[in-house]
DNA sequence: TTTATAGTTTATAATGATTCTAAAAAACTG
DNA sequence: CAGTTTTTTAGAATCATTATAAACTATAAA
């Protein structure tokens, strides 16, 4: 199976659930954006066999972790993930409610001139709200 | 009242509850970040009367939708919000948990290359995470 | 003023995303 | 295989937020 090394590595092991996650979140020709409740759906309709709500949860979590996943910084009452884990930002459509990918190349360098002492920058998300 | 003028031209009615909320949120030497949470306490020891929970979601709404607060877009379970409304942006500190000013001088101009059709760029936050 | 009414506050219930629990199942190690 | 650790699972618990609907209040008109 594709993904079993993949999780072995990172020190999960290569479960059914876990390996049909994969195939639903990384099989794919572009990334994307879901949340918690997208993505059981998505199983519901791509996997025969159901996932535990638990589970989808747990995994996801773990694949945040391990860097397989971000979270997309936004304000929601669902948490957003992105399987678009290269360095890049958001546009978020108020009325419509969706995330568009914004590449870095779209957005000039982003130069951060104030320091905080003791702590390093581990990232920069730009987040652009877009009305009518 | 200090606040009776402002909360009428934005067309909501002084009450006691809200003059008392904008005491709490704009009678200060800084701007600062909040969550609901804080802000119950916050009323708790500055005022002696208690105002309800409704009250407090209620009117923390109808001051972001006015234009008095802003909604900082960051994921956390609860919703964090900044009497702080200029164009600004933010430092997130992952292991204090906790949010710090980052003012428009100190990043560099941003410049959205990208445009997204029909719709205009209402604003552009960045959040640098920090890390030890 | 009084009165009418539209807007507000309130306690409480409801909602809904997320996390917890603890027992059963599966994966791994030797 | 046997023993151990990790994972899955259904269901319960948690907790921020929103809805409800009755009591209250600000306001404007008479």
């Amino acid at each position: 199976m594709k993904y079993t090394e993949k999780l072995r590595n990172s020190g999960l092991r290569p479960t059914k659930q876990r390996l049909q996650i994969c195939e639903v979140l990384f099989d794919t020709e572009r990334t994307f954006h879901f949340t918690i409740n997208d993505l059981v759906n998505k199983i519901k309709k791509q996997l025969n066999n159901k996932i535990s709500l638990a589970t989808v949860y747990n995994t996801v979590h773990a694949f945040e972790k391990k860097g397989y996943l971000k979270q997309i910084p936004i304000n929601s009452n669902q948490t957003y993930f992105d399987t678009n884990i290269a360095d890049h930002h958001h546009f978020y459509d108020l009325k419509e409610e969706k995330l568009i990918d914004l590449e870095n190349s779209d957005v000039g360098p982003i130069n951060i001139l104030k320091k905080i002492d003791g702590k390093k920058i581990k990232s920069v998300e730009v987040l652009v709200k877009l009305e009518d």
